[in-house]
DNA sequence: TATGAATGAGATTTCATTCAT
DNA sequence: CATGAATGAAATCTCATTCAT
């Protein structure tokens, strides 16, 4: 066994970690394997973490930091508002469905119940951001002509909701079967979708 | 403690095992715990159920045929697809975020990975099921010219995802402190949202 | 393996506790060998006590109570103070020297840093009543002018002390070759001293 | 952290040591504990000491050895017997129940089952040699016409016990609230007690 | 049928101790 | 010499599950 601590010792429990959370649930996750999987030994392992809790958190919040959107610019200034949901959802598909992140959702919906400070760090830290830069987008666009819409607040959960389906449908229920999905096109169906309804429009736009 | 079975024992430990994987999770759960919620002994509850995963599996498959939609017509005749899509929206919130239902999602995402049976049963009989139907009041409303999508198939997520996510929010987020939902009032922003999208509309529709 | 409960095995497990315990402290006590001693499983004994330190402590506890002086009468009456005090000595020497309570001040004095509820509760119950009857006692024969003593409450420390020396001579020097001690004779002897003291009396009593 | 190798170092180990038996028996204390209060590395610790044990060994022996009575001397010439005693039961007091070897009766009685060497050095090199000095003071006594005592070996213990007592007192009951005793008053108190008992002297001596 | 008692098979965690640098 | 890193070998405790009454 090497007794030298690698560089990427760290990522490579996190990592295994990860993988063993993904797996079988906090609960069903074990210690022995992680170490086994990094290489190294269980007491090695609370050499770096003091408890499977410590792990856990430790993990999530490296994700959720590595998830969170940028601080989006104070001002849109003269940018279209579909433009910038459009980006926007891009980019949250990309993020959610890319095999590291979408760990993330599905963690916190199946241990939030153990983990609150998790679930209250998640919701504030990333749901709350999200959901407000949306918001202004849409101000923004309502601001400009652009959007009509009667209840901003409310309307940002439907953006944000078939960007989460498509990354538990991902994480979920592919491993058992369901049809693949392509993030790219989940994207800009749902940025279609959410832009013009599906109403017909005789604007022709 | 009832010494004689009573005749709504199977629904009493079925209610207990609800509360008790809501609360903790499968892994978390203890047979101890529901035996002694209902008021009976351990091995009272495994003569009922063979195991903590049958008792499992039983709970979530009721739930599962609680939940699904009738089944809908085959025709939807005159109706226009508007009304027929605000309503399955509406039932659909409704279903999802009330107390009893909103534990299935949760169990499926959390859960899933320990129990691909019960992924794939929900996706085949729940999920699949309801978008379905979507797509099938989409394809009415292109047909009647209500509706102008180009992926029907692929907007039906938009749909279903307004909806999970209120589902999620209630069950995860508002037990750590999220501001209240409130499920008719996200029905009705969401199918507006869904049906109109956000731009402005010449037509005034 | 038996599964029925014997009548006794209460009393098992806190006796193989004490053997335990005595031999090797609390720390190197193990659970699976208290156990094994009994007879039952690791599990069967964490049916009856919750944890290492619950089961330590109801055997302190019990041992404890078996070993508290009875409430000494309220008025010794016409009896002399000498034979109070030569009663009394013996019968602390005779409890503090069999096998059960010589158990009782070494794992006081050994553990009692862990377990400070443990040597509080000893000091309170056993230590304090037996001191407040010796200096009962001495009081008793100075009122009747048999006893002269400057400091009673200091006094009562010498009297004690003998007892307890022989007690740990018992249990910490026997078992590595000390010469055997005979609690009668000690107490006795000790008795005697108390009573005389060391220098020649002139009356000849 | 001491890069180099202080003079004092063996004895700030000892010192920390010392601390940590005390704090927390043998068995809980911890070398990591020990390194870290001296400032040291867990291997420094094993570079001076080769394993917990022989730490514990070296630091009892060393303080067995600090205790030791200076070799009495082989006649005491005219000396009151009674001189004798109270000289030497004060000096008992003053080392028993002073804070660095009060420890040591703690540790052989709470730990002298795990090391019975170390108990039988004890009680060879202290005990004895403690109470051959005390029975020697007594037979000088007896030879002056001083004393007047049956069994001058088991006498003996009652002269240890109350010391004993004290110590046990201070190191066991003071830190769970017991009332302070002042060693000085417990020594003159108790010599009195052995040397003239609790009768009533008709001499007035 | 219902139950209290019992258990087997782990899981996490701790710590004295050793190596490679 | 000194050290950070690593480990092996337990030890406590948990819990789903079964058995005898």
């Amino acid at each position: 066994m090497a007794r030298t601590k690698s560089p990427t010792r760290r990522s490579d429990i996190l990592l295994a970690a990860r993988n063993a959370f993904n797996a079988r649930g906090f609960a069903g996750a074990r210690m022995a394997d992680i170490a086994h999987e990094v290489g190294i030994s269980k007491a090695a392992l609370y050499h770096d973490f003091a408890s499977k809790e410590a792990l856990f958190e430790a993990l999530t919040g490296e994700l959720i930091d590595a998830m969170l959107p940028e601080a989006a610019p104070a001002d849109f200034g003269e940018i279209p508002a579909p433009d910038l949901l459009r980006g926007l959802i891009a980019v949250m598909a990309q993020r959610l469905t890319s095999p590291e992140m979408a760990f993330v959702p599905r963690v916190i919906i199946g241990e939030g119940m153990n983990f609150p400070d998790l679930a209250r760090s998640y919701h504030d830290r990333a749901i709350m951001r999200g959901l407000d830069t949306i918001e202004r987008i849409i101000r923004h666009g309502i601001a400009r002509g652009e959007f009509a819409v009667a209840d901003p607040r409310q309307a940002c959960r439907t953006v944000v909701g078939g960007v989460l389906f498509g990354a538990i449908w991902k994480v979920v229920f592919e491993p058992v079967g369901a049809e693949p999905l392509d993030p790219v096109t989940l994207a800009e169906v749902h940025a279609d979708t959410v832009l013009n309804g599906l109403r017909v429009r005789s604007d022709g736009s």
